[in-house]
DNA sequence: TGACGCTATATACTCCGACAAATACATTGA
DNA sequence: TCAATGTATTTGTCGGAGTATATAGCGTCA
């Protein structure tokens, strides 16, 4: 039997690894609670309660409180219990989190925001990535973009590529905090793609782009790295922006399917 | 009795919540981790063995270990254990991270790492505050910034409404995961101060630097705001910088102090 | 000799039941 | 009216037992 979600009772996919219970457990009520289904201010119920209708222990149950706790997303305290904190106080940069979010349909305005903040981040870090590179940052960056050009985009390969070479530059730029932005900036490369491909829309090669980026980082030169890559990014927001119109007006369209 | 490191034996002080005992020893192994006490790839002692030496339950001592997990520092599985995981993948942009590398002294690539990080996001985010601020965002960096001048950089209420200040900026700038890196910035500009005054340096009034970032915001200039917080943050950077160049100087001098 | 499969074992994972500590809330008293 | 006190509810902590899983070592077979 497929393992299914205990909070929504709907089937999941398997993540791979071997799914522990506390893990499960926080997955579900960290999607339940970034989709809105517990509202900020919300107190969960009680420990014993809960986990018995989860089926699952006290322990366990109290573990998986313990991730959503150490992400901020719940806080809780003895006679009050275990209430969902203000949304502010989330970890948004949490790759876990962020994840939660991508599992249902996303708020358009966190994708905004993270193409934003790809504008700001990422252009600067190609700057410092051309002053700091090392032989091996643009070994695997050029591997990284013939895997995309040999896979393309259309393939889970390929896109693993394109989020290899971003992580890439962000760690040729020597900064550990701008590092630890590398799976932020990962789940705005891939949704770039999969908003794309949902409406069948390959409307401009990315590698031109990726390559001026990668010659410019290669050649040591700060400001045409950065311009190279802001050209990259305003691209693909250009593109997203015009797959998510489409698929807006869609979903006004009654019966588009 | 006052409170001890359980992994080092220090006294510690106490942080005004009640403790948790999970908490403290999240805290305490994580303060061990990110300071080098526990090397990446090195594996714990076993469950039974370790909460017995640290003087706790099974139970507390592995709903630490789930925060320590969720935050990126290690990784349990069966049989092997549970291990420290390589740097790059502990999420350095937590405040609970953060946190635990501010207390013991910082590595000082992390200090350029964070300034850096400011002079890249905090510039864009006032270009953003300028076009996006609401009223009340207006409200709050005046009280802010008049707290500063009230109570000066000396004191916790002035240090805190400098943060108070970066905060509204990241705040009004509108966007999600800029908003998320609050904490992130708030450690920075925590620093920058403490550096200053271990140093007994308050080389430039801060004051009009924070005003014109205020005005521009409050004008509507995207590009003032974002000239005027360069401006604002550089200066806070080269202080600090040169704050950092005397503190080395000194350790090399015996007996400084 | 090498590759493959089996087994033994160490470890984390899960469960349970009990008790302790904290705190919001009602009650009582001044 | 307010403060001290008590009480009930909830999370926090504990110890112990059994399960699941991954590694390493051994043995078997080609």
């Amino acid at each position: 039997m497929a393992p299914t979600d205990r909070i929504t009772g709907k089937p999941r996919r398997r993540t791979g690894n071997p799914a522990r219970i506390h893990g499960t457990i926080a997955h579900d009520l960290g999607v339940a609670i970034v989709s809105g289904q517990y509202t900020p201010g919300e107190v969960l119920p009680n420990e014993i309660d809960f986990s018995e209708r989860l089926k699952v222990s006290r322990s366990a149950y109290r573990e998986a409180v313990r991730i959503l706790s150490a992400k901020g997303l719940v806080e809780s305290r003895p006679k009050t219990g275990t209430r969902v904190t203000q949304p502010e106080r989330w970890n948004l940069l949490d790759p876990d989190v962020l994840a939660w979010y991508f599992a249902t349909e996303p708020d358009p305005k966190l994708i905004d925001g993270l193409f934003e903040l790809r504008m700001i981040i990422e252009p600067a870090a190609a700057a410092l990535a051309a002053e700091r590179r090392e032989s091996h940052h643009l070994t695997i960056m050029r591997e990284a973009l013939m895997n995309m050009e040999r896979h393309t985009l259309n393939t889970e390969e390929g896109q693993s590529a394109d989020r290899a070479f971003h992580d890439a530059v962000l760690d040729a730029s020597g900064n550990m905090p701008l590092r630890s932005l590398s799976s932020t900036i990962g789940a705005g490369v891939r949704w770039t793609t999969v908003y794309k491909a949902r409406k069948d829309e390959l409307p401009r090669d990315p590698m031109p782009d990726h390559w001026r980026v990668f010659d410019a980082i290669a050649a040591g030169g700060p400001d045409a790295a950065r311009s190279a890559m802001a050209e990259l990014v305003g691209g693909a927001l250009r593109d997203t922006a015009r797959a998510l119109r489409r698929s807006q007006t869609a979903e006004k369209t009654p019966d588009a399917g």
